[in-house]
DNA sequence: ACTACATATCGACAGATGTCAATACGTTCG
DNA sequence: CGAACGTATTGACATCTGTCGATATGTAGT
């Protein structure tokens, strides 16, 4: 879910609505972790990353890394792709020019 | 207090450090949520918003509004001004300008 | 099919968070 | 000063959230 597209207009021209203020806000709520705005910057900064890695990296047991995953990739802000046994992911810069564009 | 500027590399150059991560995640955690991002909205959009009509405005009790706007304050996202009894807040354009510069 | 390995889900728990009623604080004006 | 009004803080509560061990699911190779 939350796949869908969020609102374009900048908060300096018009306030949000209902709507569009809870929309952004669960976008931002899956950005607004440590562990998971890590994970984002490390993949965007490789360009993709492997699941298979981040554990060790963020030092955070294998569920819980799984578990932050699920929440980026179902705010749209990560793409999971299967090889072999191994999730990859990469990152929506399309999904993050979004949330800029309605912040700045 | 988190008042102090964020990193300013873009995570698409390199990963966040530990500490960078944390600062960066807390103020996302201050804009993510409806009602706080509703406020940032509806003052960006005025320029300038009093405490007194957000209750109204946003259906929740003053206790509670108080309490959303201090969390913006301290994570330098609101500026506060005290104009006789009543306090004014205004966004600061810089603080969502940082943010931006580190997501994109 | 069986084994090995990578990832996801489940269950449980401690700690954080949003909310409001009650109350305290601070400013203005008579 | 004292009353009136706007805002902040406190206390309490239900809910949400991050975490991990245990377990299930899925994929690949023998």
């Amino acid at each position: 879910m939350e796949t869908s597209p969020l609102c374009c207009t900048p908060i300096q021209s018009a306030p949000l609505s209902d709507d569009d203020a809870a929309a952004l806000a669960s976008v931002l709520k899956a950005l607004a972790d440590p562990v998971r705005i890590k994970l984002v910057s490390v993949i965007a900064a490789a360009g993709e990353g492997c699941a298979c890695d981040f554990p060790e990296l963020l030092g955070k047991s294998q569920p819980t890394i799984s578990h932050h995953l699920r929440q980026l990739v179902d705010a749209g802000i990560l793409e999971r792709e299967q090889r072999g046994k191994w999730a990859w992911f990469t990152v929506s810069n399309e999904r993050l020019a979004e949330v800029c564009s309605i912040l700045c």
